[in-house]
DNA sequence: ATTGTCAATTTATCATATAAATCGTGCTGT
DNA sequence: ACAGCACGATTTATATGATAAATTGACAAT
């Protein structure tokens, strides 16, 4: 039943639950069909035709029709002639859309997960801090100097911690100044807000100020190697905690 | 003139050029969209209406409306009801999906996004041959060592340079055993696919083998500093091509 | 000046018809 | 018996027209 408004659909309203980003039916279904891909709901019933899916939910072919086609451009599925639509293997899904991303950590996270996230966070961060030593922006190392003082503030019960650990490491990727490393700001954003949830560990540990200072220093002075390096640190203190 | 078959459309066949991917109507579309979005044709005027599209390229509204759709998936537009479509600023593009990547590379001036690109390499896949370093998986390791003895062939003319290069660092991130690297596996092939047919500098660099034997030889031998050290050797290479 | 109303524009949705691609089946000819 | 081809069935692809919903801007009323 994504059913809004009227219109003359007879259709029964007893399915969907489309979830709450249904801003429109399109929406609503892209969530609903992405939900249900990554949750494996199709991993052995195969993925229901467009007239299925429109009976169904109660919808127009239209509206299916395109909320498959936003699949398809996120890599979850393929669709052809004849054979239908089919989900992709895991490998082909975009999971840096930020849609899959969500999906993904609604239900499947884990762990394993943190640590994978983590481990990626080990390969961007340092050579971002590298390349923000090299670019030089006066205004992006301005902010970062400014979002450690947040985390000061904060350890003295005047901000969020949390918070003001994720803007710290936000404004170095900023300040590489590669919008590629930009990218990556949800996926350490959500890393850093689920590593408290799912491991009560890294709850009392409060976050060196002493060593984010390091990487702010290291960049400061213009420094690529020991940015790469300070910055490594930080990472290497939370694989640890999530390694455990 | 998209058109492929003739159904009872009226339109003139004057517009399109779709490019090559137009394995159907909506992808054609698609990629004329995308690549007239990122070379900013749109950037002074705005973004035309479906009855515009259509009757532009003289294609149905269904065929517009699923394109836009796609391009609403990768972050490209965004469509608002009397606003019309409108292009979104580039941090909101999905530049992991290869489509964006393809386009971005492909127009002129991408010497500029190719540097990025390959920064972020310089990032990821040292951690790639340090995790795979620790990850001890044989059979991967062993496929690292296939596609070094493929580029081995390739430099006696026994197989394609490029894809055997390709292949080999494919090979390093998939050996890592973690997804989010291996995401990577899509846009490194298409970034280097596409970059090398558009740039004419890179051309008659054949890659080090004993460079490539290096990485290999630390993940084998279980060093995961040596294999990060030696990876990062590989991509500086191809940075100083670039840079310079 | 503020508020409410209405018309216009554009996307959103529905409905239906036809084309194209592809798979399986069964026939046909040897 | 078997290869190949014709044909029907299924599913997506495309075209078309109609109506709904959302939003903007102009304009009128107070």
């Amino acid at each position: 039943m994504l059913q809004r408004g009227a219109m003359e659909s007879t259709a029964i309203e007893l399915e969907g639950q489309a979830g709450d980003a249904k801003r429109n039916l399109t929406q609503g279904m892209l969530d609903a069909l992405g939900k249900a891909i990554v949750t494996g709901r199709y991993d052995m019933r195969p993925f229901p035709t467009e007239a299925e899916i429109a009976r169904a939910y109660g919808v127009s072919r239209s509206v299916t029709r395109e909320a498959v086609k936003m699949l398809t451009a996120k890599g979850l599925v393929q669709a052809k002639p004849r054979q239908g639509t089919r989900v992709q293997p895991f490998q082909a899904w975009n999971l840096f859309d930020p849609d899959v991303l969500r999906w993904l950590l609604e239900r499947k996270f884990s762990i394993e997960v943190l640590r994978h996230f983590t481990q990626l966070r080990r390969g961007i961060e340092p050579e971002a801090a590298a390349l923000a030593a090299t670019a030089r922006d006066g205004a992006a190392i301005d902010t970062v100097y400014r979002e450690l003082e947040r985390m000061r503030a904060a350890e003295r019960g005047e901000d969020d911690p949390l918070a003001a650990d994720i803007a710290f490491h936000l404004a170095i990727l900023s300040a590489s100044g590669n919008p590629f490393f930009l990218q990556f700001s949800r996926v350490v954003a959500t890393a850093l807000t689920t590593s408290i949830r799912f491991t009560n560990r890294i709850k009392g540990h409060t976050a060196s100020i002493a060593e984010h200072r390091d990487v702010a220093d290291a960049i400061e002075a213009r420094d690529p190697e020991r940015a790469r390096a300070c910055a490594a640190l930080l990472i290497d203190n939370v694989l640890d905690l999530v390694d455990g």
